[in-house]
DNA sequence: TAGTTAATAGGAATCATTCCTATTCTTAAG
DNA sequence: CTTAAGAATAGGAATGATTCCTATTAACTA
């Protein structure tokens, strides 16, 4: 619907994708219009999700569903799984290795019917400051 | 909010469950809506929610989000993982070992400061129908 | 510089899910 | 068996993230 014909730049989407480079917080739809509304006054919330759309569907970034209520996003790099803070719905990233995962889906693709692209590993805990306010 | 107090027993949540344990299609609240409706004819889909978040807490149930708008649910039952089709939606069950994903929660769990309680691990690509039909 | 067309802003609409409350059922006394 | 207490439900309103629509603005091109 958005892509298939020649993509103009666009300094929101620059900035959109810069903002979501540099930092490692999954940020949400909300807090990426929050970040920018500043350098942009006029910015809408309605072209921020437009934008992160186009950005997903040309691979620069990933949509992280489920957790919460509203999607995060996040800048493509570094193959890497998360957990996700059942106490304060941070998600942080790990840096297990990925290769067991990387063998279980060329298995997948070798014997199986199906056709995987990608694997998403996720854990479900508590995060780092969760675990340590448990000892009270 | 709903769990803590002794849980009463109810015909329309026992059902559920059953629906649940009795397919493997992951489906979704409104889809368990309009199975029950002809048995339950004042069934409402507040109450499915409703009972749904029950079984999820009560540890009967899974919620799984993402790959859509809505969400889906399983019954507990041997640990598995799922491949999503991006082509049509559907969320299908797959025999791969979990053996790795069980060693790196476990390594999760010794070496870092978080605490995982479980695993997701999810495969996105093409069911085996939507493979079939991509050679047109 | 003017024309063409994509990108945007603004706001309405969507829709899965949650919330609220009057009513109905279940259960355990009495 | 009858009844009181309170859990579960039905129904519908409310919520809220996301999508959709359209007039306007901005970027590229000739
Ligand atoms: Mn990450
Ligand atoms: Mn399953
Ligand atoms: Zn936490
Ligand atoms: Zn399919």
């Amino acid at each position: 619907m958005t892509t298939g014909g020649k993509l103009r730049s666009s300094k929101q989407r620059d900035r959109i994708l810069e903002l979501l480079r540099a930092t490692d917080e999954h940020p949400t739809a909300a807090w990426i219009y929050d970040q920018l509304k500043a350098e942009f006054p006029r910015l809408s919330l309605g072209n921020v999700y437009r934008n992160l759309h186009i950005l997903v569907e040309q691979g620069a970034i990933e949509k992280i569903e489920g957790g919460s209520t509203f999607d995060r996003y996040e800048a493509v790099g570094t193959p890497h799984c998360h957990l996700v803070c059942e106490s304060c719905d941070a998600i942080v990233d790990l840096e297990l290795p990925m290769s067991a995962v990387e063998e279980l889906t060329e298995r997948l693709n070798e014997n199986g019917p199906y056709r995987a692209t990608r694997a998403r590993l996720e854990f479900y805990g508590l995060c780092e400051s969760c675990v340590a306010e448990e000892q009270d």
